[in-house]
DNA sequence: GCACCTGGTGTTACCGCTAACATTAATGGC
DNA sequence: GCCATTAATGTTAGCGGTAACACCAGGTGC
């Protein structure tokens, strides 16, 4: 290069320096305990490679600056998957008490384990599950915990991906392995085999006309395949038995309305027995029954399902199905956790519910 | 120097590059758009900033290579706070009907704000809390909702020091902004008033012997604080208000054998009335009453707490207060995403409970 | 024709942390 | 006494983005 006047060099502008947030980091504590930063970082991480001298002024710089680790930097750092330590969990609903205690045996499981959780509600939507999704995979989340195993295309592939990735996922609230498909770890149990156990105990009981009344949220699978089986083990016993769907009222209320469609124009019943999606609409059906001074189960037997604390306390007592809502989140729990540690899928778990045989049938 | 053989100067020994986690990456998307990174994080944030031609080859790129962004990154790069887009709240319990449509309504009200739910159950224990605080505190969220205004000395500090770093601060289930005290934005009710409310209602009714019946959960200040207000007012009108306290079983059941605290020896209320701390433990008592052939509100009125949809379907029907259980949670999240938004501190918010008198007082 | 802007894009440096490798001093074996 | 090993710590270069600034072409005003 010919000895050209140099460009003007770019003068040390001393740029605007991006101010942090104002906590103190890992630089800053090793400053106070006059080391550098990796060995601060070590401390923290595995504080039997650093000196107990060291150690001593480390914890003690720590204890004086207040420091917190940033754990978005680390995450960063540390590229492997899986140390992200925030689990992600997609949930119809989280007021429904059903999946709140789902997520209660999460977070108690969690606990201790160093993962946060991260909660997101789909309304029981596939497509708002897909966006829930994508947000939350903004995270890296080391591992995802979604509720059934219906998902849009978009989010099988994200999920897919996910997991070829190393990332955990588990569907929970459902078993329902299908052969030869691979799928993703799954704990729950197979709500059409709660189906038929919920018609076969109404046909043993000697009922032969039978009704399935259904969610009124479109959306809701799992109530939709158990009525799937308890139709299909009536066909099969040869009883006769209708599906009819509870308005999408606040539930009590839903069950209340939906008695009206077991009723024939005189106002008796037009089935001998009924199966509900759930506690709530049986508790309402059972109480309008009780209203209208239907009797239960002689005229009518009601089976609900779920084992709502409101059941316990009608009169007559309502049937129904346990299931182990907060064992679910539990063992998702425990599956995620040993599976981030084996590094491979954690094994299908199947929960066992129990029909609960009370006064209403 | 003098002229030594060089040291073996540093044979460019192309470090194992740390492998990432497979993810299509800014870099990835800008390759395949033919323009750089910025370009593209450009794109993102503020389309109208690049030349058409550009969005367009962009747009396809990112659909061609399932981009997704890295928030940890695009956190940890623009390092002012409260673009975390992330949300901590911590809650005495999941499980709860009453905090999970807190959980649900914050969780409706953020999403669409693109913020994420980081949830946190602190089990009612204030150092449970303050561990939990300093846990979720590391992802830097931009805003914190806790439950209730009592904290740990320590979780205080880290609130403040939140604070002062412009993290908004929520306290939500309370209102009982304390003069002079600086403190966080509050959104709820003022328990204590409710407690008078309480009081005044069943010695308006004419009764003149009263109990609070408190929740077996020592820390459920919230309740105490009712109680407090309960047998205050009480005091104030010169009626006799005593305070027990149920056994921490599982609510109903808890009420049920409360109720036998109201009993004297020969089975006879010895009070005439009796608030609950919610209404599980009311329809404990009011079914227990019932079992033991107790007329109610004949012989002892009883008054519960949280209008659970229990109470409603008892008989008699449970006269109650309504909270806003729901719109706490949807007012928290409106509050904080304001305070994003206008970077000061929101204001308190009194939400309005109901004292609904059914059959049972 | 020139200074000036302005819209579109690129360069550089950094956010806070950690993986990989380097360095140094103390230790051990013979 | 020398080399190999180990323990303790440091250096460098990122992770994947974004703030700040630089640059450049093509208008604009006069």
């Amino acid at each position: 290069m010919s000895r050209a006047v140099p460009p003007p060099a770019a003068p040390p502008v001393a740029r605007q320096p991006r101010r942090g947030h104002g906590r103190a980091t890992l630089a800053d504590v090793a400053a106070a305990a006059d080391v550098t930063a990796i060995t601060v970082s070590r401390f923290l991480r595995e504080p039997q490679r650093v000196a107990p001298a060291t150690a001593a002024a480390i914890a003690a710089a720590l204890r004086q600056t207040g420091y917190l680790p940033n754990k978005q930097a680390g995450v960063l750092a540390s590229a492997a998957a899986g140390n992200a330590r925030m689990v992600a969990a997609l949930i119809p609903s989280i007021a429904n008490s059903i999946f709140a205690e789902t997520v209660q045996g999460l977070a108690d499981a969690l606990q201790g384990s160093g993962c946060e959780l991260l909660l997101a509600a789909t309304g029981y939507s596939a497509e708002r599950e897909e966006e829930q999704l994508r947000a939350v995979l903004g995270w890296f989340p080391s591992a995802l915990v979604v509720t059934g195993r219906r998902h849009t295309p978009g989010a099988l592939a994200l999920l897919r991906q996910a997991q070829a990735r190393g990332t955990p996922v588990i569907e929970i609230w459902d078993h329902h392995p299908e052969p030869g498909a691979e799928s993703f770890t799954q704990i729950g149990f197979d709500h059409e085999q709660v189906g038929r156990a919920m018609a076969e105990h109404l046909i043993e009981r000697g009922y032969r006309a039978l009704a399935y009344v259904d969610s009124g949220v479109a959306e809701d699978f799992r109530a939709h395949e158990r009525g799937d089986g308890f139709l299909a083990a009536a066909a099969c016993h040869g009883v006769p038995a209708r599906r009819i769907t509870a308005p999408a009222l606040e539930a009590i209320d839903a069950g209340r309305s939906a008695f009206a469609s077991l009723l024939d124009r005189r106002g008796r019943p037009n089935v001998r027995a009924a199966a509900f999606a759930n506690d709530h609409l049986a508790s309402g059906a059972l109480l309008e029954a009780r209203r209208q001074g239907l009797a239960v189960p002689g005229r009518l037997a009601l089976l609900g399902f779920g084992d709502f604390s409101l059941g316990r306390q009608l009169e007559p007592t309502l049937s129904t199905v346990h299931t182990p809502r907060f064992e679910i989140g539990e063992a998702a729990a425990r599956a995620l956790l040993q599976s981030l540690h084996s590094g491979s899928p954690a094994a299908d778990e199947r929960l066992p519910w129990t029909l609960i045989e009370r006064g209403s049938s």
